[in-house]
DNA sequence: CGCGACGTTGATTTGCCTCAACGATTGTGG
DNA sequence: CCACAATCGTTGAGGCAAATCAACGTCGCG
């Protein structure tokens, strides 16, 4: 089965009519390594289905620091909400991890899938409320824990990042500084 | 009208009958300042939808300390969204900052509703992708800005609640503890 | 090979926390 | 309606987690 027929097929049943007329609206796209997606300032057209690979979103702070919000590996969904609802200029930038190959759903067709199969409605339904759970958890997290709790934590969830990613943006991820990252991971091994 | 169909009317059409068939299905309840909603552990049954007065959900720490996940006023939806879609136990308490009156929609009459109305499942995808936009910048904001710049948001975002609220429960949301928010303030004041 | 990004380490600084004490305000039971 | 307790906000002294700054070794890549 495709890949992204097997993703929405987790939460909703489609006629394979459904999924050609799906399929149809998807357009594929290939990312080197650090190629850019989307760039802040520009208007979010599109969400972007991840086949293979991985792509991320940060913001740059006004000190040149990035902030990376999202990883998205395989088999995730990524774009920037916020530009691509509102049509305003984006305050996240998408960039590529790795090589990695996508499918973009631009959000005009998006928005006539959910008129003419309004499963997808509810399969957007049910992946932004997932997402939402996320994003507070990740809120609560950083209000009560330690960095190295956040990074014990970023490692079980992200298993196979942690080998690929550099450490960088781990540290970007959590809310630390690269060199703290590292004096932790010191501690960690030495403990253990 | 009432409340309630004014706040989905922002997003969606409904006939008369609809609306009924709605307004049908949701419990009145009142509560009074400090009283609970949702225990944390508890399953949440439903989401709540404020028609005046203020909630809270939160989180206690192991050192004993909440977190405030979210202030919903008039007019905003609120749940352990968690504990709702998965039905575990929640891990969010929700109380009330002041005397409330909310309408409860059970989440099995909100699938019923899903599936016979299926507006509403638009409705709430896109309630939800708002609450997501909401939740990430929340996110950015603890990464990148420090605690004053991120009281100065606090202010601009909820400038009604910052009269109402006790200042504890500020500090708790923006994630500091009182008495740096009092210092914070003594500074804001001395240097405006 | 040589350059630039990355990870490490140490010295120093700082933003925010902890703890403790106190006055002001709120709420509550008699 | 008062007395008392509880909670809240403020202030100060001291402490700690994490940031900053700087120097250096290493590795991948053009």
């Amino acid at each position: 089965m495709h890949p992204i027929i097997a993703n929405v097929s987790k939460h909703i049943r489609l006629s394979t009519e459904e999924q050609a007329y799906f399929l149809a609206m998807l357009q594929a796209k290939s990312l080197k390594k650090k190629q850019i997606l989307l760039r802040e300032g520009e208007i979010c057209k599109s969400s972007a289905f991840v086949i293979s690979g991985c792509l991320r979103a940060y913001t740059i702070d006004h000190n040149g620091f990035e902030h990376i919000l999202q990883f998205a590996p395989k088999d995730w969904w990524i774009a920037d909400m916020y530009s691509l609802i509102t049509q305003q200029p984006a305050t996240l930038s998408i960039d590529a991890v790795e090589t990695t190959e996508i499918l973009l759903l631009p959000r005009t067709a998006q928005e006539q899938l959910f008129v003419e199969v309004p499963a997808f409605e509810r399969f957007f339904r049910i992946i932004t409320e997932k997402a939402l759970v996320t994003a507070r958890r990740r809120v609560l997290d950083t209000l009560s824990l330690t960095a190295q709790q956040r990074y014990e934590n970023f490692c079980k969830q992200y298993p196979t990042l942690i080998y690929t990613l550099p450490q960088k943006q781990i540290a970007s991820f959590i809310g630390v500084t690269p060199e703290f990252l590292s004096k932790m991971r010191k501690e960690l091994l030495r403990s253990k």
